[in-house]
DNA sequence: CATCCACTGGAATACCGGGTTC
DNA sequence: GAACCCGGTATTCCAGTGGATG
């Protein structure tokens, strides 16, 4: 390496870095070794699961809460007490499998976690694919039989499971507990929507539900407390204004007391001063944070959506350009997006499918959509867009599959005024 | 209160990846 | 290793339904 010419990373290296604790402190997923605000709760936890460390069965519990107000955090926390706590007792068998229903939401990939979950680490793992689901099921009770042991399943965002499979797992599950002689599994629910028990088999819901915990979200102070918490541990805490901090907390209380967000934001403000010249984070630095948080937010679920998703979306946004604002009607953004699938040379869907798919769309909150109805003249879906026109082309055009409609422009139709 | 359009829920179909059987 | 079984996912097909207007 050269002496006299400088090294290519050294302008980084004199970047101004703010962070000089744990920069892990500020990303998501971090799991303190405190809980502002949440220490009732863990305790609360706690107890509930004790019973596992006597080689009891523990009360399958359900945690409800909006995002960002703790729960898997609080969960995080008490396991990894739990973990430590099982260390200096060498007779307690317990297993704590974690699996992530927003991501494994299928009866066959819930059971699939659970069995590797038991397996001891020199066993093979099971097959993701291609077995029949009993034979699948009579391995996991097989596990827990051999295992003889508590298994506290922990499932995050059990509502999206639920909504998407059904009960049929949970069922399952709390069934091993029947059939099994040796071996006991605790569930452990955490869940975004308190409605989500509705949709439960009465018997499933008695059995899995033996206690609940509602976590409500944060105010603005205890948000404060958080943020001072992860500030000091990222050891930033000399570079942030007071008033900053205070500022990004007010907005993230604003939005559902959501305190993932307000560290997002924290972490986003931080980065740009460390590429910037202020050295310090300020009141702006969070309003520019919050800015670009919202503008990647949209950008990568755009840039995200699955071919037709996006077809459809840009069949709104055209229709916005010509109506200058205005919404579209299922009619006319279907039209358009067959012309637009024919031009691509894909195979257009169903006007069904993509009534579901504007229904997506909807729930990414990209669009607004609702139906109409026009009496006598029946009824139909209008979508509006969320975000300009101009901007939501821009991100879809990025996209390799679609620069080809750069210069598309729809055909001036008569459009009845709505 | 009939009418009209497309919304909507569910069943059916196609396809995929991967094990299992012979 | 070809043919078959299995569950998941995406989509289509179909019939029943909703609801304001005229």
């Amino acid at each position: 390496m050269g002496t006299s010419s400088k090294n290519l990373f050294e302008k980084f290296n004199h970047q101004s870095l703010i962070v000089k604790g744990q920069r892990q402190a500020l990303e998501p997923g971090f799991v303190p070794e405190r809980l502002p605000h949440r220490e009732e709760e863990a305790e609360q936890l706690a107890e509930i699961l004790s019973p596992s460390l006597k080689n009891f069965k523990p009360s399958n519990v359900i945690i409800f809460g909006k995002p960002g107000v703790g729960k898997t955090s609080v969960v995080k926390f008490v396991e990894n007490e739990m973990i430590k706590a099982i260390q200096s007792s060498l007779d307690t068998k317990i297993k704590i499998i974690d699996v992530n229903c927003g991501i494994v939401d299928n009866p066959y990939g819930v059971l699939l976690a659970v069995g590797d979950g038991l397996l001891d680490t020199w066993e093979e793992k099971l097959p993701f694919t291609g077995w029949p689901l009993d034979k699948l099921y009579n391995t996991v009770v097989e596990k827990i039989n051999n295992f003889a042991g508590i298994a506290i399943i922990v499932l995050d965002e059990i509502d999206k499971l639920v909504r998407k499979s059904g009960d049929s797992v949970l069922y399952q599950l709390l069934r091993i507990n029947e059939i099994a002689n040796q071996g006991r599994v605790c569930i452990l629910g955490i869940s975004n929507d308190l409605r989500f028990t509705e949709y439960l088999d009465p018997r499933v819901k008695s059995r899995l539900i033996e206690e609940t915990m509602v976590y409500n979200p944060y105010n603005a102070t205890q948000i404060y407390d958080i943020l001072r918490d992860r500030s000091l541990y990222a050891g930033i805490a000399d570079s942030i204004d007071e008033s900053a901090m205070k500022t990004c907390a007010a907005l993230a209380a604003q939005e559902h007391g959501d305190a993932r967000r307000a560290i997002d934001m924290l972490r986003i403000a931080v980065e740009l001063t460390e590429k910037g010249s202020e050295g310090r984070i300020l009141d702006d630095t969070i309003y520019e944070a919050k800015r670009k948080l919202e503008r990647d937010v949209v950008v990568e679920t755009v840039s995200t959506l699955p071919l037709h998703s996006k077809l459809v979306l840009f069949s709104i946004a055209l229709i916005d350009e010509i109506k200058n604002g205005g919404s579209s009607t299922m009619g006319e953004f279907y039209d358009l997006y067959e012309k637009i699938a024919d031009r691509m040379g894909v195979s257009s869907l169903t006007q069904r499918r993509v009534a579901d798919i504007i229904g997506e769309l909807s729930n990414l909150g990209l669009t607004d959509s609702k139906v109409q109805s026009f009496g006598r003249y029946g009824r139909t879906t209008t979508a509006t867009l969320n975000y300009g026109s101009s901007k939501i082309k821009e991100i879809l055009i990025a996209d390799e599959m679609l620069s080809q409609l750069k210069d598309v422009k729809p055909m001036q139709k008569s459009l009845p005024v709505s």
